[in-house]
DNA sequence: CATGAATGAGGATTCATTCAT
DNA sequence: CATGAATGAATCCTCATTCAT
């Protein structure tokens, strides 16, 4: 192969990824503005400014764009969540900080929330191909992963009980993600059922689960 | 007015009554099977050998009828919860035995969480009288009193922290309700991230809450 | 027959007469409202606070209600329009009179007019009974009569031409129902089509016709 | 770009138009038969052997699809007006030829008319977009243009009186567009009301027209 | 006669997806 | 590969009319 035609390759396979990329920011938008069932093809094919068969020939289907934006946003969660991993703390203030982290997530970016509290519908399950939803599943278990190896640390370090670590990420990871589902169950929940912002809500939750796994009698405090 | 009169309108009110509750019979059948979007009003008319006008006189649009599922569930989850008020238990029984209800409820009747996942799609939400949204408020706030009042009592009998009752009743129910989600995503995160059977997972939350809840240094024992 | 059965009789009879006018009344205001197509069996019926199918025992079908509401127009326009019978005037200053009348009751009820341009719809005149399009004509032909009789005095009188009187008054009428058509066109039409007002086309409109018609050479001068 | 790219460009454009005038084939054959509201588009998607989505691809609504038969008549009509141009004839002899041309036009395609009638209903007015009523309007002002024309003509070669031109085109337009909406009434109209045929009734219009422009006193001949 | 709940055919419109160019 | 016109099944909802009470 010559020079030329190799650079045409990689030109080639830089465009595609670009045009890739661009429908998934037409998508996002028009996801996130509208819900899954409101959203067109036809609008997501306008926002990236292609036609409408070019975006069927990078996604097979709109639960496929569906799913791939939720990928996105817990691969960006997962991000996140990774720079805790130079932190140099203690287990409690490592899971503050994970608390942190997750809560300005949501404060950033609210609508991927909705988007996963979505995929469980069976329309968007049968028809998007199961890849997307294990890539899903890994990014999902890294991130947890992370929470995992503090309630280790914190264990190893006799701060913490000794619990199964990874359900106990889960239970903090379901618990967060339960506050926040609730805060998008609209004004009225909000209102008349949390009554707190949600920073303050989990607060307490932190406080709850930092109590619940510390040693009986231990002097942890409570993080803020 | 006659008494006969008096006797046909308490039978059309009768009437009524089984008529919308034979609707939503269907409509609960068709959108357990189908969830909201691949169901459709024909089938559901169908299910209740109903014509498609009938049930628009009943319920105004799908979305009302969805909601009104909602509604249907929350308020069989609000009376079997308020079973355990009659129980005489200690704070961490009782705590115990709402998870169980809540567990078993759960497993009955899968589906209904489905439904409420779905509830704060911008569709649904702006297209449901906002009535029904109150009244699934006013039945979740219900539900989380209850478990307030567990909470507050194990206060008052010195076994729990003196923490914010309301606020931890909200944690405590959306963990549970985070945890069930998260069974609702799927096989992939059942087998890989929960790893462990709901029931299981339900009892480490209970215990991880009794732990952050109860007064340090108490011999408070975790109920099963 | 008793006298009480005479007058339970009579009464009824004028019940439903007044529940018949009950029924045009609402129906006027929902097809003046709505136009024929949006408007709907179920407003006419909420209007006069009767059951739908009430309405349909007096009116037999959404057709029949709107002929009739135009056959109740036709009705009013030949009230005015015999009013002018009693004036003494020459044949010039009745006509003027006549046109005076028939923009009078235009300027006060111009839905009554879009009513009758939808008439000649194949929907409608296929619906609704012949009847009633016989009472349209009788209404229509007694209008016209009297502008036909207008003519003939002048004729008589010598001020117009011998021209075909019955002839002439259908070409005057249409001449007033095509310029008040051209109105309803929209605004578009009223701004650059029509361009004067309508009261002041009407005039020329009735200059024109007297000219036309007076004898050459007669001395008669255009009433305003 | 290629030479063949602007072939595929240009035939591409010649079929887009090809299947815009088979849909309005189709439509107009549907609402002339039919009327605007017994016509359905499934029928006319039939007709043109399109699928309905196609019909939507060219047209938005039915309403715009029925304003473009409507828009397609008056140009027809100004089409056969803007022949009488060409003709070297006084003043009187063109009005009678733009009658003649009027009253054929009318005999080959009376639905066109109905279809006019029906633009003034709400429904059509407010689904179809104002660029096509402004069409409508551009058009009839032309046809009304040529009629405005032989009147200025007349005023000039002294045969007719100094009478406001556009005014009067605008009567005489209205008295042709009376009589023939009075003649699609229906039959009892026809037998009862009109009595004449059509075009005896034009020619009495123009009779009187003709007398009521013509300058007192001048010998001007009605033209037949 | 009056009622008004039930009917169900009907219809406009949408939109994911395909495929010829 | 990219296009975007064409597709047509799918669906929600309306509403004139009927009829049992």
């Amino acid at each position: 192969m010559g020079d030329s035609q190799k650079k045409t390759l990689i030109r080639k396979q830089r465009e595609q990824a670009d045009r890739r990329k661009s429908i998934l920011n037409s998508a996002r938008e028009v996801f996130f503005d509208k819900g899954f069932m409101a959203a067109t093809m036809d609008a997501i094919a306008d926002g990236c400014d292609l036609a409408k068969g070019t975006v069927y020939l990078y996604f097979k289907s709109k639960e496929e764009l569906y799913v791939s934006i939720m990928v996105e946003g817990l691969g960006l969660l997962r991000e996140d969540l990774a720079r805790i991993r130079g932190l140099v703390l203690p287990a409690d203030g490592l899971m503050a900080e994970i608390l942190r982290v997750y809560y300005t997530f949501y404060e950033r970016n609210p609508k991927y929330f909705r988007i996963m509290f979505l995929s469980s519908q069976p329309d968007v399950r049968e028809r998007a191909p199961d890849e997307l939803f294990r890539q899903c599943v890994d990014r999902a278990k890294e991130s947890m992963q992370m929470l995992c190896e503090v309630i280790e640390k914190g264990i190893e370090d006799g701060v913490f009980r000794r619990v199964n670590p990874w359900a106990f990420a889960n239970i903090l990871w379901s618990t967060v993600n339960g506050i926040i589902m609730n805060y998008e169950q609209g004004p009225f929940y909000r209102d008349e059922i949390l009554r707190l912002p949600l920073q303050e809500m989990l607060r307490e939750a932190l406080d709850l689960a930092l109590n619940g796994l510390r040693v009986a009698g231990s002097g942890l405090q409570v993080a803020g």
